[in-house]
DNA sequence: GAGCACTGC
């Protein structure tokens, strides 16, 4: 294929942009084309990212298969957790973007590698835009590292823009280039609706009966934006499917998201009798993350969800948006990867061309806390002037940097605090738990620490089926505590291990097996960073009260008092939030003062897992962050707050 | 009485 082409331009560039449609079979060719042409002699690696675990590892799966090697000898692949490369022999490696970026702390130019592959970099995931800032940094040090990028169309100019070094007008003088290739899928037609839809879950149960009325056979993918959704969807679908029954056609109704359990999941991937026609309703993961293969018909109800971050309340949450006119042309692509197909697209062209070219990048819409303290780590002092391929908002930088000043990673001048700051660079943890952990010596917790902030990465610990709610809630109340939603966690943990991580303990008590695991080996890595400080292990021993202080040493910036009006409202912005009903203080008796760890948003801003505190810590622990001394004077400066704004 | 797409160290 493209193959003389390509090792041509890498000769000639620096940066070459590789432009084709996913599943052209590039990601495993071009790895190859490279080796092949001895890019991976002389103890060179060829380093390939990709923005999602299970795609580095299937696809370096593949390749070492169709080489007939032993994956992780010639072609290896890192993740977190998992190190399947081999120092001698690996020439290949795949690895995720995050993984790369964390590569560079121990490796800053990158030495043993001669090309990194950028995969999928269309996406613009939030490690794909800082590798590709940190390279092109790299590569001005480094002329003898190649640098792909394969990405879809819209961004190529934009990336070759951003890596080119030429200053001049002669374009002869380029350092970077961009080189199509064609992919392998099928025309696809798209359709569009002649006026614009009132109610796209309506039109889209419409869409699948229409197409199983009057289309040959063919199986369906339509996109939703969230579980409800699907869910709602599918019910009417499977009523319309039981209607038709007896007359012709089957028709097989499945959802999918992520939430969805593994097994259920499974199920999309199964093929269907000749007679049975398969209907599959999913969220933005088909967009991306899987390929269900055999789809002729793609329905676009033209939205998904995506992540908000608001720089001036610092909340971080979800919302439903338009999709980008790159996320259609991707959905509607699904339905040629067999032969070719349709997609119906729920909204009328004019709309569609008043679409936005591509989604705004991750970068530009996420709390950025953790990725400035990795670039600090990496020497980048000054943060605002590095060279992002599109630079988030001074805004969203300062809350950034304004949080670790808070948490005492970073000193008066921006610089990295010794140890405290590089320590917590160090930790796959967001800086709050980071600090938390960090300081959790000092007041002889660092076991329970640890496991809190394992038990917070695991989501839905509380097992909660619709038809046992209440059996399931009444498991629940028995690891509840006044104190709140960490403690509870912490006893969670514990009886899990005293019952010898057994799956039929958990199952009776309505607890999340596999997310109890998980938190197992999270807590292990942490522990191995606990030595590598040379923090001791050591339990409190039931002094709540340490333990308590030590959370509140981590989320201080996340405390909240309770309100007259008959909600919570955050210390320092003001801000409204309300009890989740997933915590435990949600039916419990009001507690005036908390910390939480996150909000979230969907409709009304929730605190999700909360802490009961005793307000004097707060300025006891963070006197700088709240410069109101006392209980009183806070009570006033809310007063005043309150009144300057109507309500 | 809520329910968030996805990903990563």
């Amino acid at each position: 294929m493209y193959r003389n082409h390509i090792l041509y331009l890498l000769e000639k560039y620096q940066t070459l942009v590789l432009v084709g449609e996913t599943g052209s079979g590039k990601s495993t060719q071009i790895p190859q084309y490279l080796l092949e042409a001895g890019w991976g002699n002389k103890g060179f690696v060829i380093g390939i990212t990709q923005p999602r675990r299970v795609a580095a590892v299937t696809v370096a799966q593949r390749i070492a298969e169709e080489r007939g090697s032993i994956l992780g000898q010639e072609i290896g692949y890192a993740i977190r957790f998992e190190n399947f490369t081999n120092a001698e022999s690996t020439r290949i490696k795949f690895m995720t973007d995050g993984y790369l970026v964390q590569e560079l702390m121990r490796d800053p130019l990158l030495l043993k590698y001669s090309v990194i592959v950028l995969d999928e970099a269309h996406e613009r995931s939030l490690y794909t835009d800082i590798s590709m800032g940190l390279l092109k940094k790299i590569q001005r040090k480094r002329a003898d590292l190649r640098i792909v990028i394969a990405s879809a169309t819209l961004d190529a100019e934009k990336f070759q823009q951003f890596f080119n070094q030429n200053e001049t007008d002669d374009s002869s003088l380029d350092t970077a280039t961009i080189l199509s290739v064609e992919g392998r899928s099928y025309p696809v037609d798209i359709m569009y609706t002649s006026s614009p839809v009132p109610n796209y879950l309506d039109a889209t149960v419409n869409a699948v009966q229409k197409i199983h009325e009057t289309l040959p056979a063919g199986d369906v993918l339509a996109f939703l934006t969230g579980q409800d959704e699907v869910e709602k969807a599918l019910r009417r679908l499977i009523d319309y499917a039981r209607d038709q029954s007896g007359s012709g056609m089957k028709l097989m109704v499945l959802p999918m998201y992520s939430n969805l359990p593994a097994q259920d999941q499974m199920k999309v991937f199964q093929r269907m009798g000749k007679n049975t026609r398969k209907v599959v309703l999913a969220t933005n993961i088909a967009e991306t993350s899987i390929t269900i293969n055999g789809i002729c018909y793609v329905i676009d109800c033209g939205f998904h969800k995506l992540r908000a971050f608001s720089a001036d309340s610092g909340i971080d949450g979800v919302v439903v948006a338009p999709v980008s006119q790159a996320s259609a042309t991707q959905r509607a692509g699904r339905a040629g990867r067999l032969r070719s197909g349709k997609a119906f697209r729920l909204y009328t062209e004019t709309e569609y061309n008043k679409l936005p070219q591509a989604s705004v990048p991750e970068m530009q819409r996420s709390d950025l806390g953790t990725a400035i303290l990795q670039l600090k780590c990496l020497g980048i002092d000054n943060v605002l002037r590095f060279n992002f391929p599109s630079a988030p908002s001074a805004k969203t930088m300062i809350r950034g940097l304004d949080l670790l000043y808070a948490l005492g990673a970073i000193d008066d001048f921006g610089k990295l605090t010794e140890p405290l700051g590089i320590r917590m660079a160090d930790f796959p943890l967001e800086p709050k738990l980071a600090r938390m952990i960090l300081v959790s010596g000092q007041y002889g917790c660092t076991d329970e620490a640890i496991t809190i902030a394992a038990m917070l990465q695991v989501k839905n610990i509380f097992h909660s089926p619709p038809n046992r709610k209440l059996a399931a809630n009444k498991a629940k109340r028995k690891f509840a505590v006044k104190e709140g939603d960490h403690i509870t966690l912490l006893n969670v943990y514990d009886a899990f291990i005293s019952n010898n991580k057994s799956s039929r303990w958990c199952q009776e008590h309505y607890l999340n097996y596999k997310g109890l695991m998980r938190s197992l080996t999270i807590r292990e890595q942490l522990e191995r960073l606990l030595k590598k400080f040379k923090l001791p292990l050591k339990s409190s021993e039931g002094d709540v009260d340490s333990i308590l202080r030590c959370i509140v040493e981590g989320f201080y910036g996340n405390a909240a008092r309770y309100h007259p009006s008959g909600c919570y409202r955050t210390i320092r912005d003001n801000n409204e939030l309300h009890i989740h009903p997933t915590s435990v203080l949600y039916s419990t008796k009001v507690q005036p003062w908390v910390v939480f760890h996150e909000i979230l948003r969907s409709g009304k801003d929730y605190m999700r897992d909360m802490t009961v505190i005793d307000p004097k810590w707060l300025y006891e622990l963070a006197p700088h962050y709240y410069q109101y001394g006392t209980e009183r004077e806070i009570a006033a400066k809310r007063l005043k707050v309150d009144h300057s704004e109507p309500t």
